[in-house]
DNA sequence: AGCACGCCGACT
DNA sequence: GTCGGCGTGCTC
């Protein structure tokens, strides 16, 4: 018998889900003392032995290895990335959200510490014997040869484009005329993006004998940076819709100069001088909640709580006062929110109390940026990690508490793989680290407060406003009588005596009604993207017709591109129309207008918070997210314009969302020393959903809203998973839906399952084409038990064995968004 | 996904 | 005869 073979088990990177397995790979002798499990190696996979990154999942020693087990090639890592906890939790969600291993593993690093493989090649130093060569491979060595640099040979050696090179490549290898030489390198350039602005060299050429003359294209983009000074690549391309080629040319000739801006921040900033957390007093409520709190986190048992404390209860001092007791007690904390560019008064305060012991995790870091606050999370050296959804992955070690605030927001679930809850993984994380998972909300997700009702979660309460402040005064105003107008005269004159007293408003819009439509008089329909099944957004800013969902762009058109008439009108309750109407009426006002267009930097949002809190504008008119944004002490009006059609999108949590949105955006009103008040206008003014959020009663509405659940069966009183389907022909992907439909079935009759089950659809989903894909969903109302995720798992293997589905791609998600 | 193997038609 | 089309099946 030979002796013990030491094997890996390793998570390859490029499997799909069908193929995905902890792979066995045999540990050569030498590499014996440097792999462990969490570490990243580099492994030969399939049949052309391509090189692989793969991620140790565990190892063990056999005696006699399988003969297909190959050799694993290096290691990637010198210490392993994560550590148990975290590779059981890669487990996790795998099997909770059906993704491959390595799906899971990438979600929890930092995409900086992502490797790429690149290969190059050399001629050898060997005399050419042509005879030995074919044509073409004598052709390949002699360019070679000849090619000054490296680069060169890289261009011209361009496999993705000419696939027929690499049979060629291969045998002068074989032959020993070329050299490969293989490497792996670390991911860490900082995203940045281009910027143009005028050259100095044409600025002073204009008006004198040298100054270029332009073509209208480029006048456009000189106009462009003349008004704005200077403007990255996309953003000129979007406005004068030119081409990246012509910024090049243009830059060429000396009218343009193009500079790199790093999307970096400095992800605290300057710490200055610290205060201690326990001088924040608390009154009896929070200190209640915050005595009880620490009881939980005392007693060392993994539990949940849930915080429920009205708006401007004081929630955020009692997560200080638990964070701070927390660290005494030598353990870590971890605090989400739902979006950080909105809480950056909420971010200042923790750097008040806890300077350089917390750590930020967010989006809009720089990759390196990123890659920094990993490295002081794992080496104890910030000890509060604050972030948003993905920060949930944070490699705290003994955490204590784990806080989600606004539980009930809806980013912290991800809608892309791996299709998690921070909740879930949170809960799953306080489970091994024995630490309590806080949430917190004024409007807690119905799941959450039914459990909290419940026992399953411990419920903390705090119904006190800070410093006795009121409620604003909330009314609902019937648009029916309103003549059309889309500010009622109630708001109006409310809005002329706010800004006579110098104080600010609030104007929020329903995202879809945010938009502006052309439609056709004549074939009653509006002009849609080709792509997307979907009316096109005007845009005024460029006078052009865009799509939101595929980026698809044209001109704004004449007459209707389906029947040709030249009816066209503009509808929606557009944005437009409501500048209009504020200009026509308020022509003082100076509004600011926070859009919904990701196209601008995301910065941008935070500069226009940052404004309106100056003082610089009078009005803010925008769509949900400046319902969360800050608070503005002299917002005395808010002024819902309209928000009737987000009640009823058709998803179970419509009243959910909207009601939080309403409530919310109505407690902007007042923050300051002077009353506020709220309008709710509406076409449905009896509606329990507007009534009780006008009122502040999310109690009223919880009871309202859970006997309706309890009713129609959805959750808590279910899980629903829903299984997408989508691709470019329609028919393909009712096959695909129905086949699957068909095959879970017969799965469950075959294995004789009695699993509690009831499949809404196949159908189409609301928005049944996106980007030229047709979509389709089955939703499955159902228990999410460990057998029904298997259920689910298999069913989705045995699709991907169906070489006749291969176009339409899949997907199942597990209580997550219905999805429109 | 990506790569090899294998089985048919077009070509020197 | 053989080069190359892409259907099929597997990935330690």
């Amino acid at each position: 018998m030979r002796g013990k073979t030491l094997i890996a088990k390793v998570a390859v990177s490029g499997a799909a889900y069908s193929f995905d397995s902890e792979y066995s790979y045999y540990v050569p002798e030498p590499l014996k003392d440097s792999i462990r499990p969490g570490m990243r190696v580099v492994v030969p996979f399939g049949n052309g032995n391509r090189r692989m990154i793969g991620l140790v999942t565990r190892m063990k020693t056999i005696d006699e290895p399988d003969e297909r087990v190959k050799p694993l090639m290096q290691a990637a890592d010198e210490e392993p990335l994560i550590n148990d906890e975290m590779l059981s939790l890669i487990f996790w969600l795998k099997e909770n959200t059906f993704c491959t291993y390595f799906d899971a593993f990438r979600s929890m690093v930092p995409s900086g510490f992502g490797y790429k493989f690149s290969s190059r090649y050399v001629p050898a130093n060997v005399e050419v014997d042509p005879e030995q060569l074919s044509e073409e491979e004598f052709r390949v060595l002699s360019f070679m040869k000849q090619a000054g640099s490296q680069r060169e040979i890289n261009e011209f050696l361009d496999l993705a484009a000419q696939p027929k090179l690499k049979p060629v490549l291969v045998s002068l290898i074989d032959k020993g005329y070329i050299e490969q030489e293989d490497s792996i390198k670390r991911r860490v350039g900082d995203e940045s993006v281009k910027m143009f602005r005028l050259a100095d060299e044409y600025l002073t050429s204009v008006g004198t004998q040298t100054e270029p003359k332009l073509t209208p294209k480029q006048r456009n983009v000189v106009a462009l940076l003349n008004e704005c000074g200077c403007a990255s690549s996309k953003e000129i391309r979007y406005m004068t819709s030119c081409t990246e080629a012509l910024l090049k040319r243009m830059k060429q000739n000396g009218i343009l100069s193009e500079y790199k801006s790093e999307l970096l921040r400095n992800a605290i900033g300057e710490v200055g001088e610290v205060k201690d957390p326990v001088s924040i007093v608390l009154n009896k409520e929070q200190d209640s909640a915050y005595q009880g709190i620490m009881q939980l986190v005392k007693e060392g048992k993994p539990a949940g709580a849930l915080l429920y404390g009205v708006t401007g209860s004081g929630k955020t001092a009692v997560f200080f006062r638990v964070i701070d007791s927390v660290l005494k007690l030598g353990k870590t904390a971890m605090m989400l929110v739902p979006e950080i560019s909105l809480t950056p008064q909420m971010l200042r305060r923790f750097k008040q109390y806890f300077g350089g012991d917390i750590a930020v995790l967010h989006s809009s870091l720089s990759l390196g940026q990123r890659n920094d606050e990993f490295k002081r999370i794992r080496s104890g050296a910030a000890r509060i990690v604050i972030g948003t959804r993905s920060a949930v992955f944070a490699p705290l070690e003994n955490i204590g508490v784990i806080i989600i605030d606004e539980e009930g927001e809806h980013t912290y679930k991800s809608e892309s793989t791996p299709r998690y809850h921070a909740r879930d993984v949170a809960i799953q994380r306080c489970g091994s680290h024995n630490a309590i998972l806080l949430m917190a909300s004024a409007t807690p997700s119905l799941e959450t407060f039914y459990y909290a009702k419940k026992g399953r979660f411990h419920l903390f309460e705090m119904k006190q406003r800070f410093a006795d402040a009121e409620l604003p005064e909330v009314e609902i105003i019937d648009m029916a009588y309103e003549g059309g107008k889309l500010l009622s005269e109630k708001l109006s004159n409310r809005l002329r005596q706010t800004l006579d007293a110098h104080e600010q408003a609030i104007l929020l819009l329903n995202r879809r009604g945010f938009s502006t439509y052309v439609s056709c008089m004549d074939c009653r329909k509006p002009v849609s993207c080709p792509n997307c099944a979907l009316p096109l957004t005007y845009h005024k800013k460029n006078d052009k017709l865009m799509c939101h969902y595929c980026g698809f762009s044209m001109d704004n058109v004449k007459v209707c591109p389906e029947c040709g008439s030249d009816h066209l009108y503009t509808s929606g309750v557009g944005t437009q129309k409501i500048e209009d109407e504020l200009a026509s009426d308020f022509p003082d006002a100076r509004v600011l207008r926070m859009d919904a267009d990701t196209v601008f930097s995301r910065y941008s949002y935070e500069d226009g918070f940052r404004d309106f809190e100056k003082g610089k504008y009078d009005i803010m008119l925008g769509t949900q997210m400046i319902a969360k944004g800050l608070n503005f002490p002299n917002v005395t009006l808010v002024g819902v314009i309209s928000l009737d059609k987000a009640l009823f999108t058709g998803d179970f949590r419509s009243y959910e969302r909207t009601f939080s949105l309403l409530t919310q955006v109505a407690g902007r009103s007042g923050r300051g020393d002077k009353p506020g008040v709220a309008y709710l206008q509406t076409y449905v003014p009896d509606h329990f959903v507007l009534n009780l959020a006008a009122k502040q009663d999310y109690e009223r509405f919880y009871e309202e809203e859970i006997e309706l659940r309890r009713a129609l069966i959805y959750p808590p009183f279910c899980d629903i998973c829903v299984v997408g389907f989508s691709a470019s022909l329609e028919s393909k992907t009712i096959e695909a839906s129905q086949w699957f439909t068909e095959a879970l079935a017969r799965y469950i009759k075959e294995n004789r399952l009695t699993l509690p089950l009831r499949a809404l659809g196949p159908a189409p989903c609301t928005l049944g084409r996106i980007n030229n894909k047709y979509r389709y969903r089955l939703i499955l109302k159902c228990r999410n038990t460990r057998q029904f995720r298997k259920t689910i798992s298999d069913v989705l293997l045995l699709y991907y064995k169906q070489p006749s589905l291969r176009s339409v791609s899949i997907y199942a998600d597990i209580n997550g968004d219905i999805g429109l």
